[in-house]
Order: C-alpha cells, then sequence, then structure tokens
RNA sequence: GGCGUGAUGGCCGAGUGGUUAGGCACGGGUCUGCAAAACCUGUUACAGCGGUUCAAUUCCGCUUCACGCCUCCA
C-alpha cells in the first residue's frame, strides 16, 4: 500500500483513489515570466516521481500543471521587454516544456494556461458572491472575506491569532476589510496596460489564487485525491484555493495534500545576491547532463531540504557510472535472447530488490532506501557475471521496469567515433605483439580525447568519460 | 510573538528499542602486461544533558544549534 505525509492531517495516510483506479492529480506550475530556476524543477521532479510511482502502483493518473501566465510579474516583465503579453510568456512556456525533456519529467495530462480560462475563474466568483464569500472593495477590487469562512487557516495549521494583521502588511494601505482577504479579481490600473478583461465587477484581471480553484475543477472536478506544491504554496496560495473552492462548492476541495521541502545551492538559499542562483540552463551550460541534475534533485527526500551542490553531482557522475557499467554488461549477456515469459528467470537477488525498492517508495516515496536497494542490487547482480541469457534478459527487463519511476536508467548512446575504434585495434594488435608502449600510447592517445579503454575478456571496450569533471561553481 | 521541521561516520544520505543501509571519497588485497571495471576487505557514526528500559542512535523531557512559514516565492 502506497503511503503519503498529507500536510492537512499531518500524517502518513494511504493513497485510495476517490475514482476507481484513477488518481486525480493537481500540481501548481510555474509562473512564465522568467527561466525556471532548479529550485522551480526540484518540485517538479519531485510530482514526477509521485505520478511514475503511481502509475507504477498500476494506477492511472490525471495531472494537471497550471501555467500562471498573467499576474504581476509577468506583465511588469512583457511591459519592460516591449512585447505583449502572450508572446513574452510563450518564450518561457516553450522553455518549461523544453527544459521538462531535458530532465526526463513526464508530461502532465494538461497544461491549462491561466488565460486560456477566465471565464471558468469568473464563474467561480460569481458563485463565491452568491454564498457571501466575496466582497467589492472600494477600489474596485473584489476580495475574499476570510473571516466568513470557519475553517480557514486548516491547512496551513494558523489560527485568527497567529496570523497578526499588520506583521508585514500595512493594514491602511488596503481599501480590505481585513488585511489578510486575498484578491479574487484585480481592478485595472493603468500599469497593466492591455492586460484587461471584462467581469460584471469591472474591468481587471483575475487574482492568482483563484486560478487554480478554477483549473482544476475545470478538468478534475470539484473534488480531486491530491494537491502538491512547494512548501511556500501551503500559505497563503493553497489556503486560500481551499477557501475558495471549499467555500463555493461546499465538498471537500483536495483529498490529500503533498508539499516538497525547498532546495539550497552550496548550503544556502538561492539568491541572486548571492551567486548561487541556478537556472536548469546554467547548470547545463556548466557541462553538466540533463539525466546527471535529474539524479541530484530526485535522490533527496522530498520532505527534506535538498542541498544542491557541485561536488556532489560530481560525484553522481561516478554513481552513475556504476549503474551505467552494470546495465551494459547486463546488455552484453542478454544479447538478443527472446523476450518472452523473461520474469520468470528472476534471480532471487533481483526479485529481493523489487522488493526492498517497491517497500522503500511505499513508504512516502523513500526514494533514498529505493536507491540504496537498488545499488545492493547491482552489487548482488555484479557478482553473477556472466549470467545466462535468459536472466540477464529478465533482470534488464526489471531494470526497465525501475526506469519507469526513475528515468536516469538508461544511458545515453555514445557514438563511438571511427578513428577511435581503429586505435583501439591497432592496441590490440600491439598487445599482441606486446610492444606494451605502443599499446600505452594508444590508450593515451584516446584517452586525450576523453574516452577510456578498458579491457575485457570479449576485447577491448571503450567509454566516454564524464565531461568537465573540475567544473566547478 | 505564533506554528512547524531537522541535527547520523571525511562528504551526501536511509533506517532501527538489541542484528551490514546505500552512494561518493580514501586504504589494503584478488584479477590484469600495466590499467580500468568488477570482486574481497578496512575506517564503524547517530548534537549535548537527563529520564523510561534488561537494553536507546531509535521512546520521553530539557538544552544548544540550524532551517521553514505567519499575504501572492517551487
Amino acid at each position: 500500500m502506497f503511503k503519503i505525509y498529507n500536510t492537512m492531517s499531518r500524517s502518513l495516510e494511504n493513497v485510495v483513489p476517490l475514482e476507481d483506479n484513477h488518481v486525480r492529480l493537481y500540481t501548481c506550475g510555474p509562473t512564465v515570466y522568467n527561466y525556471a530556476h532548479i529550485g522551480n524543477y526540484r518540485a517538479y521532479m519531485f510530482e514526477d516521481l509521485l505520478r511514475r510511482w503511481i502509475q507504477y502502483k498500476g494506477m492511472r493518473v490525471t495531472q494537471v500543471q497550471n501555467l500562471t501566465d498573467v499576474d504581476d510579474k509577468t506583465i511588469r516583465g512583457s511591459r519592460d521587454a516591449g512585447v505583449p503579453l502572450s508572446d513574452f510568456t510563450q518564450t518561457y512556456k516553450d522553455a518549461f516544456f523544453a527544459d521538462l525533456k531535458v530532465l526526463n519529467i513526464e508530461p502532465a495530462e494538461h497544461y491549462p494556461a491561466a488565460t486560456d480560462c477566465i471565464p471558468e475563474m469568473i464563474a467561480l466568483i460569481e458563485k463565491l458572491f452568491e454564498k457571501g464569500l466575496a466582497y467589492k472593495s472600494d477600489d474596485g477590487s473584489v476580495y475574499f472575506p476570510i473571516d466568513k469562512f470557519p475553517t480557514y487557516g486548516k491547512l496551513a495549521h494558523l489560527d485568527r491569532e497567529g496570523m497578526r494583521a499588520g506583521a508585514r502588511v500595512d493594514q491602511d494601505e488596503y481599501d480590505k476589510d481585513n488585511a489578510a482577504d486575498f484578491a479574487l479579481w484585480k481592478a485595472y490600473v493603468p500599469e497593466d496596460g492591455d492586460i484587461v478583461w471584462d467581469s460584471p465587477w469591472g474591468k481587471g484581471r483575475p487574482g492568482w489564487h483563484i486560478e487554480c480553484s478554477a483549473m482544476s475543477e475545470k478538468h478534475l472536478g470539484k473534488t480531486f485525491d491530491l494537491h502538491t506544491g512547494g512548501v511556500d504554496n501551503i500559505f497563503p496560495h493553497h489556503e486560500d484555493e481551499i477557501a475558495q473552492s471549499e467555500g463555493a462548492n461546499d465538498c471537500i476541495y483536495s483529498k490529500q495534500w503533498m508539499h516538497c521541502a525547498h532546495l539550497q545551492v552550496e548550503g544556502k538559499k538561492m539568491s541572486k545576491s548571492d551567486g548561487n542562483f541556478f537556472t536548469l540552463r546554467e547548470i547545463l551550460d556548466k557541462g553538466y547532463t540533463g539525466r546527471e541534475i535529474r539524479y541530484e534533485l530526485i535522490g533527496t527526500h522530498y520532505r527534506k531540504s535538498l542541498n544542491f551542490t557541485f561536488d556532489s553531482l560530481n560525484a553522481n557522475r561516478a554513481a552513475l557510472a556504476r549503474l551505467d557499467d552494470f546495465h551494459a554488461k547486463l546488455q552484453e549477456c542478454a544479447g538478443d535472447t527472446e523476450n518472452a515469459e523473461l520474469e520468470i528467470h528472476l534471480p532471487e537477488w533481483a526479485i529481493e530488490t523489487e522488493k526492498r525498492f517497491s517497500a522503500a517508495l511505499d513508504d512516502d516515496l523513500n526514494i533514498a532506501g529505493a536507491l540504496g536497494a537498488l545499488f545492493d542490487g547491482v552489487h548482488e547482480g555484479n557478482k553473477c557475471f556472466p549470467m545466462s541469457g535468459k536472466t540477464a534478459a529478465s533482470v534488464s527487463n526489471l531494470w526497465k521496469k525501475l526506469n519507469t519511476v526513475l528515468g536516469f536508467l538508461e544511458p545515453p548512446k555514445e557514438e563511438i567515433p571511427t578513428e577511435l575504434i581503429e586505435l583501439a585495434e591497432a592496441r590490440v594488435a600491439a598487445k599482441a605483439n606486446k610492444d606494451w608502449a605502443e599499446a600505452d600510447r594508444l590508450r593515451a592517445a584516446v584517452a586525450a580525447v576523453g574516452w577510456t579503454i578498458q579491457d575485457t575478456p570479449t576485447g577491448p571496450k571503450l567509454k566516454k568519460n564524464c565531461v568537465n569533471q573540475s567544473l566547478k561553481a
């Protein structure tokens, strides 16, 4: 049974879909005003592991991830760039999807953009008016009166006393009944330029929180199974979504909530002034691959803050190389063994590996435990080489199956340059003549262009070295 | 002020009331022309102080330290 830590109940709970065998999942997506940073991708990576694990358990997933393409930042960005909002955000939408590919994050089923769902948001706000859960202020904006929603604060576990009015907001600056009331609809201001929609309450644009309430309902219904995001979303964003949706629909919004901790870089909170702020692209430019970054981002339990460092990124290369080596040997032994009913040829240690792997991920996505099991399996498997074709092929099948969850087990295909193959062949000849000096010279020549020759019983093997080993921040 | 996390060996990181996590790095050995990889093997940790217990890194309390949230940041 798959157990997760539900932020709402603050306890471990089984994942049992409301609809038979179908998990409906809402994951808060990016605000497309810039290239997403690796902290963003930590969250999306956690959600990727989550959806892949649900599928591994034999359930179907419908995931919705919203794209916030209208808000203060996108409007400011498009104005500064002097391009229309839709052009401005399109650049970053495209970049986002390209990044997901690089990281091998499985696409969600729906990526609704806020600007495509304005009518749904307006309808939801109208409903809140009918229930007395919305009011228009003197500035023309529409707010949600949290005092009229008794359970406000149930997710964040904040009470009215805890939310000290004026703690960080000057009450006088607002035309709200209560400083903690949040905007459902923001009245038009000149800085918004041509970014404006008509509504029953006048021109303006939607507030941020209403977006997710409207889009989740559109694609997943009034009640769905799981809602996720970064811990910083717990309050106020998710709390406000609950107030809006449960206030309007009188039913539970999301049955369970999961939140991932933040990512730090070199032990500190990412910030531009500390020089440790990185977009995915910047890490790639330093010579790391999407696969290596995936391994780094997925490898720490989602509720623990992840310290992203270049040292650990470098260490990951060695770990991945160990996995790749095992994989390569497996392929070699499997050859083109036919694939029928290979499961029955799984050796005991492989069965044990799968068992431990599953038990770990079932336990609130204990990825470190799962990886421990995987590496133990590699260790056991390494002792068994050379394996029979059938055994290797069935272990290889298990490897593929585990990779549907991990997404980094298939090594990238490397084309070996023909001149290197020639060098390796020349070296075989030199070795046959016991001309060790020439053999070493040829090996050095291969090494000079970033490749390694490994002598094996079946001849030399060429492997590309990890690139840019010494790169640092 | 309120709410809430966490402190594990050189580094990263699981887990457990008494029995090997794992990865990286490092040392020794086997194999190899030499390497590489693999295998064998070594270093044996749970912030501090109390308490519960036959037994605590694991449960409870306190202390110290670090971190997060308390209005739009994943």
